[in-house]
DNA sequence: TTTAGATTATCGGTTTTATCGATAACGAAC
DNA sequence: GTTCGTTATCGATAAAACCGATAATCTAAA
């Protein structure tokens, strides 16, 4: 065994800052060391792990090869110096949520999960959608919770529950009052919606596939809160998940507009990088997650 | 990640051995040196490893618990370190095999293992059953394959095939003329056996179970051979597995005796430490075994 | 009880390895 | 060409792994 975990940690670092420079300060070790540790490691095998293009480093394909296994073994490795620390799993987690799911729900399981697991720390890294995909391909995250059905091959989709957007408006917009909305007042509306890279948006465009040209998108936010502040001034109708309204709709700062027809359900999902080791605390989120509530 | 892969080899060499010297001696260091890396360890992460009883080396409970999740990471760590070699997987192989199986069935299909891994390096170690047993239990052996259903709480046995066990004698024994053998031929005669530990001897045991205390067993011999070579000379007849008397049968030197209504099938079983690590390699043997042949 | 044999722990010293800071080399962008 | 950001290299230092010798400890036999 010619290698030292230590030389699989910067190794992975390298590969996920595509920098040694910043793989370093991670690390908290100087630039020349873990420059130095790769090298060794390199040489030892006899292999090269990156193209060194210029500037940028990129996994080549043996590096792409040998970093997941890496990934697994460096995994497998702060495992079993968990149990050499005696807490079989503490429970340690990081996860990455878009914007709906982490601000509404992940917080909401992050309190059982904690009750649970009292000595945990518990990371929620919110994002969009296609970010926490990124940051679970390039294991910065543990585990991840999106809303669009992204297809990648290294990726594991693990659907999760069901969603569904819901159309609205303040109580003095003139449609407040409307049973259900036409094609017409869709189309006449002045929509505020979030920005087309978001899941929320996918979903919608989807729904209104056919009128989609027609429609005028007024406004476009990043934030649901944005989205609702504006709607709530009157500026247009907009058109959120469920989920983050539920609480407006009670005190009846916003109200729910019925657009017949027109299916707004989603799946969110758990996103794992395929063959990822599952740590005891990824299968206790999941778990937690399920639970009712 | 206060621990070192190397620390870990030490740790598992000492729990095989129970023993630091002779531990030492198989990873060719000092003796100083690996009883230094074990106090290291255990000093690292405040806690012992073993039981330290005058003289005797015994792993504790933490120990135990410790050292099979340490002997699933190495067996990571090697595969990772073979994977950064550039073959993804030679074909290592250790194979702990019974008497009967290691010398008839395991040498023909080491021949189709090789063929397909001709890099592959198997070491074959023949030894009772209940030996091999020991062995995997104690990670001596990769793979274990044995003859008798051995009951251990850490032992996972796996089905491989059917055999059978044969009386015999020599062609010119009395008994040789008759058609089968009735309860008194069996209770007059001189039986050589393998010894009361093997697999053999206690499928005949049960075989035989209501006669055997009237049973006259002349010799006891721990090999295959020399019980035939005994019978050959007329010193007795015998009972061995099918798979090593088939040559002898079609020579002449040796012919079988029928018992009507005993019955002496028995299973051969692979033998695995629960949530052992499953090699590429493991899983290439026992596809080989099974293999028509 | 003493003693011989075996085993483990400890000590001083040597070699190897990891790491640092400083600096040189390199490529990209202006 | 100059400058900026990045990586490789160099000499030096501190940490560690390891060795041989020796002391301490235990077992079992005399």
């Amino acid at each position: 065994m010619k290698y030292s975990l230590r030389q699989l940690e910067i190794f992975l670092a390298i590969a996920r800052q595509q920098n040694i420079s910043r793989a370093a300060e991670t690390l908290h070790m100087s630039q020349s060391a873990a420059s130095a540790a790769l090298q060794n490691l390199e040489q030892s095998y006899n292999i090269s792990l990156f193209n060194r293009v210029g500037k940028k480093l990129e996994l080549n394909e043996v590096g792409k090869t040998l970093r997941s296994k890496a990934e697994l073994l460096v995994s497998h490795a702060q495992e079993f110096d968990q149990a050499l620390q005696g807490h079989n799993d503490i429970g340690h987690l990081t996860v990455g949520a878009s914007f709906t799911i982490g601000n509404h729900l992940a917080v909401t399981h992050l309190a059982g999960y904690l009750a649970d697991h009292p000595e945990a720390q518990v990371d929620i890294n919110v994002a969009n959608s296609s970010d926490v995909v990124g940051q679970v391909l390039n294991f910065e995250v543990d585990i991840g919770m999106i809303e669009g059905e992204i297809k990648h091959r290294e990726l594991e989709l693990i659907p999760w529950r069901e969603d569904s957007l819901v159309v609205f408006c303040s109580p003095e917009h003139p449609l407040a009052k409307k049973q259900s909305l036409t094609d017409k007042d869709i189309k006449q509306a002045r929509w505020i919606l979030r920005e087309p890279e978001s899941g929320a948006r996918q979903t919608f465009n989807n729904a209104l596939a056919g009128l989609m040209p027609d429609l005028d998108v007024y406004l476009e936010f990043k934030h649901n809160e944005a989205i609702k502040k504006a709607v709530e001034a009157g500026l247009g109708i907009g058109c959120l998940s469920e989920i983050v309204l539920q609480n407006n709709f009670k005190t009846g700062e916003l109200v729910p507009l019925k657009l017949p027809k027109r299916d707004m359900k989603r799946t969110f999902y758990f996103a794992l990088p395929k063959k990822r080791h599952k740590t005891a605390a990824i299968d206790w989120w999941v778990e937690e997650c399920n639970r009712g509530g």
